[in-house]
DNA sequence: CCTCCGATGTGCT
DNA sequence: GCACATCGGAGGC
């Protein structure tokens, strides 16, 4: 068997752009994404190795959810070259349920509003730190590859303050539902 | 475009 | 105890 190259962080968050992620009664697929690189990456929670990040030092596959001002954000733990790393899922265009997540969503949003934001793709798709920890192939949130996602943008990630000009969000150009670039106030 | 702020968990001191 | 945060919505300029 040949040796394989494991990818980097950014290589890993571009190859998720267009899958799906299936749960809790809605599907979508990526279409922005964020990679996290770890111990050499200090806008990464697991920048230091702490109880909330050791999910990410563990098996890849892994969904690490988290809450920020009163909103979960998730990510995927992924299989690279360093230590720790994770895509943090930004945006995607809802497929399948859409009535339901525009149930949780509050009615008054257009579809392509229904996941926009890493805080309103985890309340489309349901997701709560009650997933933290779920294996996306085999739990019940399930990552499922898709296609050629077609022309792909990549700008620096939104609202980090440290490393704040890496260029590891990626978009799908001119898709509706990818969210504003917004930078951090110190950064 | 920008700035503020709610609301809350995490980690450092 | 306390500063800060992978946010989102509202409001001002």
């Amino acid at each position: 068997m040949a040796e394989q190259r494991l990818p980097s962080a950014p290589e890993a968050a571009r190859r998720l752009l267009g899958a799906r992620i299936v749960g809790h009664g809605v599907s979508l697929r990526l279409t922005e994404v964020e990679a996290y690189a770890g111990p050499d990456d200090p806008a990464s929670h697991a920048f230091r190795r702490t109880p909330r990040s050791a999910i990410m030092y563990g098996p890849p596959d892994r969904l690490y959810v988290y809450r920020i001002h009163g909103h979960h954000c998730a990510n995927i733990v992924v299989a690279t070259g360093g230590a720790a790393a994770a895509v943090l899922l930004r945006a995607g265009e809802v497929i399948d349920g859409v009535d339901l997540a525009r149930r949780r969503r509050g009615e008054h949003h257009p579809d392509a509003a229904l996941a926009r934001g890493p805080g309103n793709l985890c309340r489309a798709l349901g997701i709560t730190i009650a997933d933290l920890g779920v294996d996306v192939t085999q739990g019940p949130i399930r990552l499922e590859s898709g296609g050629d996602p077609g022309p792909v943008a990549a700008g620096p990630r939104v609202g980090v303050r440290l490393a704040a000009d890496r260029p590891w969000r990626f978009w799908l150009a001119d898709h509706p539902t990818v969210s504003a670039y917004r930078r951090h106030p110190k950064a």
